[in-house]
DNA sequence: TCCGGTTGCTACGGAATATGTAGCAAGCCG
DNA sequence: CGGCTTGCTACATATTCCGTAGCAACCGGA
């Protein structure tokens, strides 16, 4: 059973990463992840998010081999997962700007 | 009034922008408006989006200043819109990488 | 052995959000 | 006038999310 991703049926994983992206708290999760490894409870209280959809989430992004559980110290990004985080670090800068075009 | 971000209150633009684009569609919204303007069927037709969640973010992705209505063409990137999505289009090569992996 | 704490995770009922179909008013072209 | 496209909306249904509570497994004392 191949939990088909929502919408995208074209087979373009283009599509595919946008609309697993594109749920409520995966992209904050990932952010969330980008210094150090976090536990489950941490992930929940950072993120605000109910601990059914943190668990949902992070099964989606372990499935997509973004996110891993070390049990030592708590989930963590896969290389994988870095290598995504790295293309959303000029976000950072970005937002601030952004901000005061909105404001 | 800033329409508040949902779940966001810490006011860091960062948490803002992550919110709006983890929405169901935004992001692909603006993927599809990549290269030309679009009208709004043709952005329906193009996600599969209904025509309720196509007007709501579109809504949205204006209020933040990332789209524009033009009459004559249709819906498209405002300025700040394509820098955003500058920074987004490595996902699709890093995508295409992504797939092999997950395979 | 039992206690308190942490771990990841799940059940469940109610609230919020998305879907799908239909259709509106305004504009244009003939 | 008719027929087409435009952006957009109503409304009932289906899906998803939230908030609270709590589970079983583990660990470190006492």
């Amino acid at each position: 059973m191949v939990k088909r991703v929502r919408g995208s049926t074209t087979g373009r994983p283009i599509m595919a990463l946008l609309d697993l992206l594109g749920r409520r708290w995966t992209l904050r999760i990932v952010w969330e992840l980008r210094e150090a490894p976090r536990r489950f409870r941490e992930l929940q209280d950072m993120t605000g998010a109910s601990p059914t959809i943190v668990n949902t989430r992070l099964a989606e992004l372990r499935e997509a081999k973004l996110v891993e559980l070390d049990e030592a110290t708590g989930y963590r990004l896969t290389a994988l997962g870095n290598e995504l985080l790295r293309l959303f670090l000029p976000l950072h800068a970005w937002s601030e700007k952004w901000a005061k075009a909105t404001a």
